[in-house]
DNA sequence: AAAACGGGGGC
DNA sequence: GCCCCAGTTTT
């Protein structure tokens, strides 16, 4: 077992799970959609009350997209989200008979789908060998070592060549949970890292003379 | 009060 | 490549 295994072992017995748990493509579609440049945490509560009222593809396709809008509010960039939400419902529905595509060409043809969501639902919802890039998995792959990339395109090259296949279905929702609780964007909880002892970032910070975290 | 946070698309 | 979108959370 290389460094980044055990890391990934570690981070598994102790970053909590992901609540997020469906795995019905499209709910995992418009879910991901809407959490785009939000918080996973007011993404959710928005996300259920959305398919509350409007369960199916032809519901949300013929809902009206100011409802919609209002709705999904809390998570910010509500209209242009709105907009994308409804035309991915229709397509879904009438191009695709409610069946949300596999691959990722297909995906990516989507208004509002771009590789992050793309790869969120080939892996989360298809079991395919997909890798979701997002902000947290990012940071923390570069602030790891495993990896030193400026892109998110990059990152997921990288990972592509130096993270074991079966880590890559789980890679997205271990960080995320990692990211938010451990690994943060700013003032990262280093002293109580499990992996600080595998990390490029924590050692070259200690090495400056650099002490605890907030 | 201000800055940080998090994807995609249009140009 | 640069800039826009609109909230919530943290400092």
């Amino acid at each position: 077992m290389n460094e980044i295994e055990k890391t990934i072992e570690i981070l598994r017995k102790s970053v909590p799970p992901h609540p997020y748990k469906s795995r019905e493509p499209f709910r995992v579609l418009v879910a991901t959609i809407i959490s785009q440049r939000t918080k996973d945490e007011v993404t959710y509560t928005v996300a259920e009350k959305l398919f509350e009222k409007y369960p199916t593809p032809e519901k949300l396709m013929n809902a009206d997209e100011k409802d919609i809008a209002a709705l999904i509010y809390p998570a910010g960039f509500y209209q242009q989200k709105a907009k994308k939400i409804k035309e991915v419902a229709r397509i879904i529905h009438e191009k695709y008979h409610n069946q949300v595509p596999d691959s990722l060409d297909e995906l990516l043809t989507l208004p509002g789908v771009g590789r992050k969501t793309a790869n969120i639902v080939l892996s989360r919802c298809y079991g395919k060998d997909a890798i979701a890039v997002d902000t947290h998995v990012h940071r923390i792959s570069n602030r790891l070592g495993w990896i030193n990339t400026k892109t998110p395109e990059e990152t997921e090259k990288a990972l592509r060549e130096i993270l074991p296949k079966r880590y890559w279905k789980d890679i997205n929702e271990l960080l995320v949970m990692f990211g938010r609780t451990i690994c943060r964007p700013i003032s990262p909880k280093c002293d109580i890292c499990p992996v600080k002892k595998y990390c490029k970032y924590y050692r070259e910070k200690k090495k400056e003379g650099w002490v605890g975290s907030a």
